[in-house]
DNA sequence: GAAATATGAATGAACG
DNA sequence: CGTTCATTCATATTTC
């Protein structure tokens, strides 16, 4: 086999235009856009590409969600001095930052091999049976257990998480 | 809304025992589980991992609700005649799909696993504005892809598009 | 080519 | 119960 692997075509991106539209509604002040909106909003975004009342759905929830989370700063932190890089979500505190230059270099000579996209799965090592999983940890390893084989099989209930859960107050009585 | 960050920790995720048992009851016809049936429930569930109540509970919810508002995935509504002649063929390589690897318990069986599947959409890859791309593809095709000298954000110009969305369940269903 | 990051998608939990 | 939020996961993309 080479490169028939094409079974790709899962995730939606959003084309430049899209993108631009989305923002600018985002951008508006309607957190929540209701379903017409989004029909709206999906109507005139497929004019300018394939796409979904989902992905538009999705995309508003990514968006709101990411801005909620990219507000607290290292304000007031003494510590985390040199400590662990924390690999985290919170890259910048800029919403806007990416850019793509080199793909879009192409060399006139021709000879550019950008025969990137191999066949790279890196496969990831989440805990299949564990039952509760803590954030930082599944983080942590979705890094370290690329390289090394390590497929910790967690028993089950073997975790140590199971005493941390009765801090919902909310412990809604499902009636009935 | 506020909702309340019960210190942020662990989200329960069913083991794969625990998710066939759930299906095969939620695939009984029961719709909303009496209290008495979600204790019992539980108690079996309890014994292939962490788990309480309100988790059946939530399930159960979850899915009812996610089932209604399932079916449907709004897409294809760009014409597509050609374009693009979708040369793929995932017959011949390992589909390297770990989407839910959960291999290593007891369990007999194993339905439990998505995947994505048959990808018959032919639209049609407008340089323009392109959605779905595939991952093995960046060589040529870069140039095609006329790519708007917009700004940052991605400004792929990959090609394939699709709808293959099409597991167990999906289907964001945005309400309002 | 692998690691890191960005971000779309899946799902459990919560609100009204 | 329907809808929305929050967290995690998967994958595309970018960087090293």
């Amino acid at each position: 086999g080479h490169k028939i692997k094409m079974t790709g075509r899962q995730r939606w991106t959003p084309t430049p235009v899209q993108l631009q539209i989305l923002e600018r509604i985002f951008d508006q002040g309607i957190g929540t856009p209701s379903k017409q909106k989004i029909k709206d909003v999906t109507e005139e975004l497929v004019q300018h590409g394939q796409i979904a009342e989902h992905n538009v759905y999705n995309w508003f929830q990514n968006r709101r969600a990411r801005s909620k989370k990219k507000q607290h700063v290292g304000v007031g932190s003494s510590n985390n001095n040199n400590g662990e890089p924390e690999v985290e979500t919170e890259t910048e505190t800029l919403n806007e930052k990416r850019k793509r230059p080199e793909s879009l270099l192409v060399l006139p000579d021709g000879n550019n091999n950008n025969d990137i996209g191999t066949t790279t799965t890196t496969t990831s090592p989440r805990p299949e049976d564990l039952c509760f999983q803590s954030p930082e940890m599944s983080s942590d390893l979705h890094l370290l257990g690329v390289l090394s084989n390590l497929r910790d099989e967690h028993l089950v209930g073997e975790m140590g998480l199971s005493e941390s859960y009765n801090l919902y107050d909310h412990v809604e009585d499902y009636g009935m």
